[in-house]
RNA sequence: GUCCCUAUCGUCUAGAGGCCUAGGACACCGGGUUUUCAUCCCGGCAACAGGGGUUCGAAUCCCCUUGGGGAUGCCA
């Protein structure tokens, strides 16, 4: 059976990179399989979900090169959809009207079905047994039951839960006299009836369990006594996140699931509301979190990882994609940095890690280094025009000599912005100064130097890199300087920072003439910040 | 509180009971590229959370503890 897997984004704000590392998983798996990722956007909260939001998200998709098969569906579309199952469910009587809010209106909730005999991912889980708060009463109904536990410091912890977790439920005073029988009274609570308990000291029944295996975290159950009943429709008549999200799947018939971990405790209650709405269950992989460097998975509110921004910092989208992927998925071989035709072909979601992965911006910025490295030159340049082009000394600068600089300088580039540090090959408006300048101008010998390899430069008619060279060497000899003692200072004083390209090919990118103006004001800065 | 998940260098990871004296990458440190440097090359530092089992043998399997995350919404 093809694949059929979707990416289902709320469109409420910027799209950070958990989100899309979600999107890029289940792109990598459709290509890898040869099946389809639908887009779904969830935009049912009508209140945070912006048209805005949505042109952010698709941008970003495009940007990262994670092309969706069919037509989006927008989920408020499909509003009669979830209205006409939940009016299904409720018809069947899998859903009931819970209590009137203070409008008078009534949500819909989901029941946890209590007869579980046919429904494969429930199973027995043995017997049960729990101490009660005897100064609680137990109240039990067909929409749950409520009860006291005991915490450690025998305060009473008030519980609630649905009444298909309490199966064969018995329920006992401290002197060990039974008290009720869910077994006797069941079609009386199916009809409607409560029974409302005092002095139970103690509980016993059968517990079940849902359970699925989980293609990434392997099997995965929950007892049905930690699970409620859950809300499907609002008062006011709007469907809920859970309705919703399944019936959408239903409809666009997705049969893999693959999304963030928050919501494991999400597909137990899911798989229950597949099997009451008749359809068949996905199957699904639950990927670990990406955290932030303090450790918390990325919000709306983490200001500093959203997808756009990485763009806007010059990153490289192909760069961004290969760093995602390897954020909790790894090939093996020691394989990191790889095309995305080798990354499909290698995907697998049994290779997928289930603990969370920190996000390193230092080895993104590593791994976009070798990217822009490997950039056609044409593609290169554009790309760093670009962003030059936002500077104020770039406004107006010679295209044949930015094309020197930028073939001298892209495999040192980092990320786009950094093309800000070009600025000394286009200005001699520098700024001298700091530890690094001070330390390397305080020898006379060297100042001395710096003027006379100055006075060579101007001597010295057209430049080539080996003149260059042989100039910097004369100069050390006839200055008495150690070979190689000179570079600094120069370096300083011609681009006003401490490293960079070749000396030799930097010069001649600057030029002569702005090499000797910039010489001559360094010392003049030394020399005022450093009066004899 | 309860439930669910999770745990290898600072970080991302390899590791499917013997190939592990635990491998790679980033970061960091040192060296080299006949002198500078942000590239490149070489080298170094650095981890199986702790405690019990199972086994001839455990990073790997089981249990407990501790740490981390998630859920417990008429948010998605």
């Amino acid at each position: 059976m093809k694949a059929r897997v979707r990416f289902a984004p709320s469109p409420t704000g910027q799209v950070h990179i958990g989100n899309i590392r979600t999107a890029i998983f289940n792109w990598l798996f459709a290509r890898h399989t040869g099946g389809e990722f639908l887009l779904r956007i969830e935009d049912t909260d009508l209140e945070r979900s912006t048209a805005e939001a949505i042109n952010t998200l698709l941008e970003c998709m495009d940007w990262l090169g994670l092309d969706h098969d069919g037509e989006i569906l927008y989920q408020t579309s499909q509003r009669p959809a979830h209205e006409a199952a939940a009016q299904k469910l409720l018809a069947e009587n899998k859903a009931y009207y819970g209590k009137t809010d203070d409008s008078g209106q009534a949500p819909v909730l989901f029941r946890i079905p209590f007869e579980t005999g046919n429904i494969p991912m429930v199973r027995s889980a043995g017997n049960a047994e729990t101490e009660l708060h005897p100064d609680e009463n137990v109240t039990v109904a067909y929409s749950g039951l409520n009860f006291a536990g005991i915490s450690k410091k025998g305060k009473p912890v008030p519980t609630s839960a649905c009444l298909a977790g309490f199966m064969d439920l018995r329920l006992f005073n401290s002197d060990n006299e039974l008290l009720f029988a869910l077994n006797d009274k069941l079609a009386a609570i199916k009809n409607g009836e409560v029974f409302k308990l005092r002095n139970c000291a103690k509980m016993t029944f059968t517990r079940r369990e849902v359970f699925f295996r989980d293609t990434i975290k392997g099997e995965l159950s929950k007892p049905l006594d930690s699970m409620k009943d859950l809300v499907i429709i609002r008062g006011d008549g709007s469907p809920i996140f859970h309705l919703a999200n399944v019936c959408d799947d239903i409809l666009q018939q997705i049969n893999y699931i693959i999304r963030g971990d928050d919501h494991v405790e999400n597909t137990y209650r899911h798989i229950l509301l597949y099997h009451a709405l008749g359809a068949e269950i996905p199957a699904y992989a639950h990927l670990p979190m990406i955290v932030n460097e303090a450790g918390k998975p990325y919000s709306k509110r983490d200001g500093d990882a959203f997808v756009g921004d990485f763009r806007r910092k010059g990153f490289l989208a192909e760069a961004l994609f290969n760093y995602l992927a390897l954020l909790a998925w790894s090939p093996g071989a020691d394989r990191e940095k790889m095309t995305r035709t080798e990354m499909t072909e290698a995907f697998s979601l049994e290779r997928v890690k289930s603990s969370p992965a920190q996000f390193d911006l230092k080895k993104l910025a590593n791994m976009n280094g070798m990217y822009i490295a490997e950039m056609p030159f044409t593609g290169f340049l554009a790309e760093a025009a670009e962003f030059v082009g936002g500077f104020a000394w770039g406004k107006n600068i010679g295209q044949a000599e930015f094309a020197k600089v930028a073939a001298l300088m892209q495999v040192r580039l980092k990320d786009f912005t950094r093309t800000e540090d070009w600025k000394y090959f286009f200005s001699d408006d520098l700024e001298y100064g700091g530890k690094q300048f001070n330390k390397q101008l305080q020898n006379t010998e060297t100042r001395a130097a710096l003027k006379a390899f100055a006075a060579k430069l101007a001597n010295a008619g057209e430049l080539t890199k080996e003149l260059v060279s042989s100039l910097l060497a004369d100069t050390e000899r006839e200055n008495n300087l150690e070979p190689g003692r000179l570079f600094a200072p120069v370096r300083l004083a011609v681009t006003g920072v401490a490293g960079g390209a070749e000396l030799d090919e930097t010069i001649l990118l600057i030029g002569s003439a702005s090499c000797r103006k910039r010489i001559a004001r360094a010392l003049e800065v030394y020399e005022q910040n450093n009066p004899e």
